[in-house]
DNA sequence: GTTTGTTCGTAAGCTTTACTAACAAACGTG
DNA sequence: CACGTTTGTTAGTAAAGCTTACGAACAAAC
């Protein structure tokens, strides 16, 4: 019934399993690959068959970013044969994932090539997206990332199995929406989630080690991959940016950061890299947060903080703008003090701030970059970018959807 | 003439040439390996070969660590069958790496194995460390890290192409010392040095833009490579430490830092990774420092600055003591706020202190340690682990040695 | 209209790699 | 001594990608 086939889509087969613990030690399909980056030790044995899933992977990438394109051209930009690649091509077009779009156009000598592309058409995706504030949002992803349709539900405070209960309703209700196969289901979850897809800790919606993704996969017999908001957001900008060095704060109800290192998402020894929210800035104390420390970042960074201040404000006194100002000015110097550790340690090249962006998208962004200048050496970070995020409310939504294609196709 | 061999020493034959930009992307060898961690991007076409030199570094890592033992036994913890051993070891065996050590001793049943192991009096490598004070250090290292012989240079700061001149002349002498042939030179250097081996920058010295590592080679026909001190030094560190994420903070006569993450080596974009000496720490300013800003780390925690607040001391007050420990636990809370936002947002384990004893190993370490724990949260940092390094002087010399046995044979 | 050169995609055969199956040697145990 | 176990090797097979070669289809030049 079940196969252990990992990347086929292999949708009408039932239970596709995406299996977690292979043994393989690779950057692509981290999708299996190979980098000799420098200085590693080697995780376990490489069989031809994990080189042929890698180059499998290789071939869908390149199909997938560069656009249509002949088996010729695939060739050259992977520096496989074109044998290599009809025959991969071949597989894949059997598997349904890739279609020939006919010849090409353009007049050039030789045989005219035949087309082929992914076919974007061929899946679907549901993501979900269980961050925001009192409501679970939810979304048909097509493989471009584009959102085909949304569905979202009040959870009201809903915490423990009635929760986990919203969710799979909110799933099934996505299921029901497309006719189109779905290539999986990815899920963002605040807390602390460890790579089998457990929340360890999400004490929002009251939840310790609810294993989210078996729970899901048993009830829908999909590939089903789970982890943390910020670290699934940042793929999603990861995917538009192309660096291989990419830090995502995402600043909301709570304040999450989700890092993305030489190309690698970073999980953490604790699986709880990017809780940066409960850091503490500076060393001139700052107000009291909920977890009992004075000063943390989203004590003084948090949405609801920033609107209370801004509400706080006389909208009649002759300096009411100059006030705000401040206010946004404050919160982005508080952001850089606690970022410029990180960007300094890391050398990062670029940060993406996500939230909303009437309140982060002015001086709290300026201010930010501001303090990240003067606190870390020009020098070694002068190309360091700091920048709102290109995909606006969907951040989570799209980068469940980048998971998904990333787990099970080795596409990101 | 040369090779294009790059995981075997060949000494003999002449001019080995470690390749740099080879098309794999895995995490072992990253030395080529192959994780499936989660999202990825497929860097490259795997071939058969590759998959060989990743197996065969496999039998290697797992003989350099686990000690003597039969073909079988590397077998079972390989996952690899007896025939593919026997026949990465045959390899192994001819090109000297490897050898058979006779018959088991204690009495099993069956037949008796024969016990193999990586020769270890087979090659010595040269270390150089160019990051202490008034002087390069270098010596001769075996293959299990042992410090065979040294040597020392003082280079009364010596700078630009006098002080490449008495590297290599350092280098030469300790090539002349030993009689075993020699898997290559590892230099661990202060300043920001690319994956080519370039110094793009080390102000005390004098540099900018030596090739250093093409120098060397060059000169002595040997495998080069030359990376950061503090990234070298934390090289050293993550052998004896096995864990997979490692922070090492390098104090001397700067500060520094290396970072592992997911079991690889951290670069940055700019190749400035961990040189956080003059990011600026809290909000109340701070000393002036040499690069002109208030407050950075090194301008509280650089030796030096350390010794001469000491010094200032007077030895016979009463609370003399005290007095010391308060400058050291104050250099020691600096630390802490550097250090909790990166702790914090990549979730780290491990973090090790190196550097004079004397100074970090008491009220310094004891006050880091009490400031990540308050200003990070408890929760999520629980098992975060501050330590000394277990290297003492030797961190960076043997930390290269071991960058070079990761580069030649993939092991670490 | 013909020739030339280019490009595409495929077919056939080779090499590399690791696997399974089988076995001889060498050893304890009953 | 017969039997079972373990080791390491031999022989043969399957998978993967490579090189070489070729037919088809086209543009450009004559």
């Amino acid at each position: 019934m079940t196969t252990e086939d990992q990347r086929g889509p292999d949708i009408e087969a039932g239970t596709p399993t995406p299996t977690s613990g292979d043994v393989l030690t690779v950057p692509f399909v981290d999708a299996p690959i190979f980098t000799r980056p420098r200085a590693l030790r080697p995780r376990g044995k490489v069989l031809p068959e994990h080189a042929r899933s890698h180059n499998r992977a290789l071939v869908l990438q390149t199909l997938y970013t560069s656009g249509a394109q002949s088996r010729a051209d695939v060739a050259r930009e992977t520096g496989l044969t074109r044998v290599t690649i009809s025959d991969l091509v071949a597989d894949l077009i059997a598997e349904g994932l890739v279609v020939e779009l006919g010849q090409r156009e353009d007049a050039r000598p030789g045989k005219p090539a035949t087309l082929i592309d992914v076919d974007r058409a061929a899946f679907h995706i549901v993501g979900i997206d269980l961050s925001e504030h009192q409501r679970f949002v939810g979304a048909v992803v097509d493989l471009d990332g584009g959102i085909v349709s949304r569905a979202e539900v009040a959870h009201d405070g809903a915490t423990g199995e009635a929760a986990v209960v919203l969710v799979t309703d909110l799933v099934r209700r996505l299921l029901a929406s497309t006719t189109t196969p779905v290539l999986g289901i990815g899920v963002g979850s605040p807390g602390v989630v460890d790579p089998l897809g457990v929340v360890r800790s999400a004490p929002n919606l009251g939840w310790t080690d609810v294993a989210l993704q078996a729970r899901l996969q048993a009830e829908f017999a999909l590939p089903v991959h789970v982890a943390n908001d910020a670290n699934v957001a940042v793929l999603a900008e990861h995917g538009s940016s192309h660096q291989d060095d990419l830090l995502l704060v995402k600043i909301g109800h709570g304040v999450g950061a989700g890092l993305i290192i030489g190309g690698r998402p970073v999980i953490g020894g604790g699986f709880a890299a990017g809780e940066i929210g409960h850091v503490v800035v500076g060393t001139d104390g700052g107000p009291r947060c909920a977890c009992g420390k004075y000063g943390c970042l989203e004590a003084w960074l948090a949405v609801p903080r920033l609107t209370a201040q801004l509400d706080a404000l006389d909208p009649d006194a002759p300096d009411a703008a100059s006030a705000r100002d401040d206010i946004l000015r404050e919160a982005g110097r508080r952001l850089g003090i606690v970022l410029a550790p990180v960007v300094g340690a890391l050398n990062l090249s670029e940060v993406v701030l996500s939230g909303p962006a009437e309140l982060l998208d002015g001086p709290l962004h300026a201010a930010t970059v501001d303090t990240l200048r003067m606190r870390t050496m020009a020098e070694h970070n002068r190309d360091l970018r700091l920048r709102m995020t290109e995909q606006a409310e969907d951040v989570v939504l799209r980068g469940a959807a980048v998971m998904v294609l990333s787990g099970q196709l080795g596409v990101s």
